[in-house]
DNA sequence: CCAGATTTGTTCAAATTCGAATCTCCTGCT
DNA sequence: AGCAGGAGATTCGAATTTGAACAAATCTGG
């Protein structure tokens, strides 16, 4: 790995460009969240994982893993959201070790409050400025990168 | 505001992707500046934008603008690095409030050590993942999203 | 030339994040 | 059964981020 190649002008206006929406975007929703129902983009996203899963409710890991962020992380975002009534925990049968992280009847109201101003700015700032042809580049090129990255990446690599 | 159009699966795949890629990311980004010269990705973007300023120095308002970060926290990074010996405080001459954030040689030498490998990371990790097509795409749709989001975004617009 | 509005950079406390250490419990193996 | 190793979740302290409040300096219109 002596002298990598440089980005050349096209690569490096695509990585500028990718960094500055991280960037930018993330900002304007974590802020427009607190405003509208005084969650982080973070605990947004919690509420959601948990909505979509079986029962409402998650184990503490699966729901880190799902979210790509720490365990301890989570555990602390269980306990503010726990706090506000929006979760609840609840231990596992099966596993006594285990925690699940459930959502109560608040919680899903205030999601169901959140959602249509989030998702209508996530529209606003990013899907509906792009063409569909974007659309679809965005999906199947950062879908493919994202799927490089996941956890158990460089695990058992295949002898071909 | 009443209903928002939902995302459709196309959107819902761009928009995880985008989410889940930003994520992944900047935690490898950071994992790897912090492992090989010891530095956070905030940082590395720091001595980034010194490097290619007038004279390797800036304005600490006009830096934090252009890594669009909030100014206390750059105080705060400013300081860290200072401490480090890779960036020092320049007063400005033309404005007593003003201060220079100016970039040592040991910065600059460590931003040389560390430029290489962060820029062969990217590359592996997303540049040479996509299709020129796709690195288009994302230039130009990400390139518009985010000049969109620029500070000064609902300011002043043309009556028409 | 001056009062008031702005800008600059820092400081402060509170909230959040991170990873290492820890404690408890489960699993596979002998 | 019994034990080493791993997994699940939390706790802890240190590092970082945030926005509000601040002090100092600059700019503006009258």
């Amino acid at each position: 790995m002596a002298d990598p190649k440089w980005l050349d002008d096209e690569e490096m206006r695509a990585w500028q460009a990718f960094l500055a929406t991280s960037a930018l975007l993330d900002r304007r929703l974590d802020q427009q969240l607190r405003d509208e129902v005084g969650l982080s983009h973070l605990q947004y996203e919690i509420l959601v994982q948990l909505a979509a899963a079986e029962g409402n409710a998650m184990r503490m890991t699966e729901l880190a893993a799902s979210l790509l962020n720490s365990k301890s992380g989570l555990t602390y975002q269980i306990s503010q959201l726990e706090k506000s009534g929006l979760v609840h925990r609840a231990p596992c049968t099966i596993d006594v070790r285990g925690v699940y992280a459930a959502l109560t009847d608040e919680g899903r109201k205030l999601l169901e409050r959140a959602a249509p101003g989030h998702v209508a700015l996530v529209r606003e700032l990013l899907i509906d400025v792009l063409t569909r042809e974007q659309l679809t580049a965005i999906a199947d090129g950062l879908g493919e990168a994202s799927r490089r990255m996941l956890p158990k990446d460089g695990i058992a690599e295949p002898v071909r």
